[in-house]
RNA sequence: GCGUCGGUGGUGGAGCGGUCAAUCACGACAGACUGUAAAUCUGUUGCCUUCGGGCUACGAAGGUUCAAAUCCUUCCCGGCGCA
């Protein structure tokens, strides 16, 4: 069902411009998928998704599972026609719960690194999440009600959920798990990564959804190379890289991976969008990504601006009645001041966290955009080198 | 006028003789956030500092005490009740 395209090769690297033609939609790559994970994305209605202009929506399958299930939305024709959405749509696993719910439940661990963590895979104190070979205990974060998530399981949810694109179950470790862990695990999501494709031809006998394969090893060569070569020769639809990271890592260890991956299938980088690191990936040879980062951060009030980022909140904002982001084509910058959008923030009001993630994905789906634009007229390096200098310059 | 209750840091409000520069909340000032447990979380928030500490503060002025935001006296201001 699912036919990717290449259109044009960086040469010297691994990047690459093409599309992904799904049932509902064509996407143009490299693309950054908008995350709605409970089927919204947040503070955003799905007109306004539209006229962002995104082309994918991303939502979870453990959220949608425990609320308001996989039968409801099922019936409402699938999380897309659920929220209104008709474009392409892609589902997570549930697989990057096992970290947040998990490891990575109370200890302020993040799934990027900085490369002094201490491990913490043995602390299992207060966790909401736990992993066996069978899958991964959760207990609802909602109700403390308990629910194994097995590769099975995931897809069958997945299959209600309806996406064009899903991920094979798999776990995400935390960065800081020594190597032994990485590697036990990695056995395990491949063995998962086979149930799951064993599930979905199943169920999906007419080839309605499209299955990602995912790839994880931490932050070590050999493990991500072995990932790569075994992954990569089951027959998946495209790849999922998963996992952890240092921030450098994604230039190089997503390089390892892409370079070994079967070159005729996208590749999408789960959960990573700050600029720079869409620089890299790209470059890289990934395809698709989607990310948090950009409403989450609106929310908080971070913004972006090709300047860096800034915090809107800042008392030096309160009286500068300029545009966010001077030039900026979103609906935020072209209709309200940098003073007026301080005023909600610091009043909390609930439109802030619209506006801030109106311009933020404005901000990274443009940001996509040029790129791939950079890469069909062969500037990449030069636009990256211009856009990395001026927004993280200090 | 009499009686009564109260006046604490930017705000609200604890404290009611020592461990109080003063719980806490809010506000303010910053920071973090990368397949969403997140409209969340963290730090700072009297002044000075060689970071050891020093100084000035709890309406004002006196007083008691080794020691007062805490007790006493007077005054000022506010709420309430009675005239």
């Amino acid at each position: 069902m699912l036919k990717f395209t290449i259109q044009k090769k960086l040469e010297g690297t691994l990047a690459r411009a093409g599309e992904i033609e799904t049932k509902n939609g064509v996407i143009k790559t490299p693309a950054f998928v908008v995350v709605g994970t409970k089927a919204t994305v947040k503070a955003l209605t799905s007109e306004q998704i539209r006229s962002l202009g995104a082309q994918v929506v991303l939502a979870n399958t453990y959220h949608l599972y425990l609320q308001p299930g996989a039968d409801i939305v099922e019936k409402a024709g699938g999380f897309g026609p659920f929220m209104d959405w008709h474009g392409p749509t892609m589902t997570d696993s549930g697989g990057f719960q096992a970290f947040s719910l998990g490891a990575a439940f109370g200890n302020n661990v993040s799934k990027v690194a900085t490369g002094d963590e201490v491990s913490n895979v043995s602390a299992t104190a207060g966790q909401l999440a736990k992993v066996t070979d069978e899958g991964v205990m959760f207990k609802s974060h909602l109700d403390g009600s308990k629910h194994l998530f097995t590769p099975e399981s995931s897809m069958e949810a997945q299959w209600k959920l309806g996406a064009d694109m899903i991920f094979a179950f798999d776990e995400c470790t935390s960065p800081s798990a020594p190597y032994e862990y990485q590697k036990k695990s990695l056995a395990r999501t491949y063995e998962w990564a086979k149930r799951s494709l064993e599930r979905h031809e199943a169920l999906d006998t007419e080839k309605q959804q499209s299955l990602f394969g995912v790839v994880q090893g931490g932050r070590f060569q050999e493990l991500r190379e072995e990932a790569a070569r075994t992954i990569g020769a089951l027959p998946f639809d495209g790849f999922g890289i998963g996992g952890s990271f240092t921030k450098d890592d994604i230039g190089t260890a997503v390089g390892w991976v892409n370079a070994l991956l079967p070159e005729d299938k996208p590749r999408h980088l789960l959960g990573i969008g700050e600029p720079l690191d869409l620089f890299n990936a790209v470059e890289a040879g990934c395809d698709l990504f989607d990310c948090i980062a950009p409403t989450r951060m609106a929310r908080h009030g971070t913004l972006h601006t090709a300047d860096g980022r800034i915090n809107i909140r800042n008392a030096k904002f309160v009286d500068q009645f300029v545009p966010l982001e001077e030039g900026c084509t979103c609906y935020t910058c072209t209709h309200h001041t940098r003073a007026y959008l301080a005023h909600l923030y610091r009043g909390d009001e609930m439109a802030a966290a619209t506006l801030g993630s109106i311009h933020n994905l404005h901000f990274i789906l443009r940001l996509v955009e040029k790129i791939r634009e950079s890469l069909l007229d062969e500037t990449f390096m030069e636009y990256k080198k211009s856009f990395i200098e001026r927004y993280y310059k200090k």
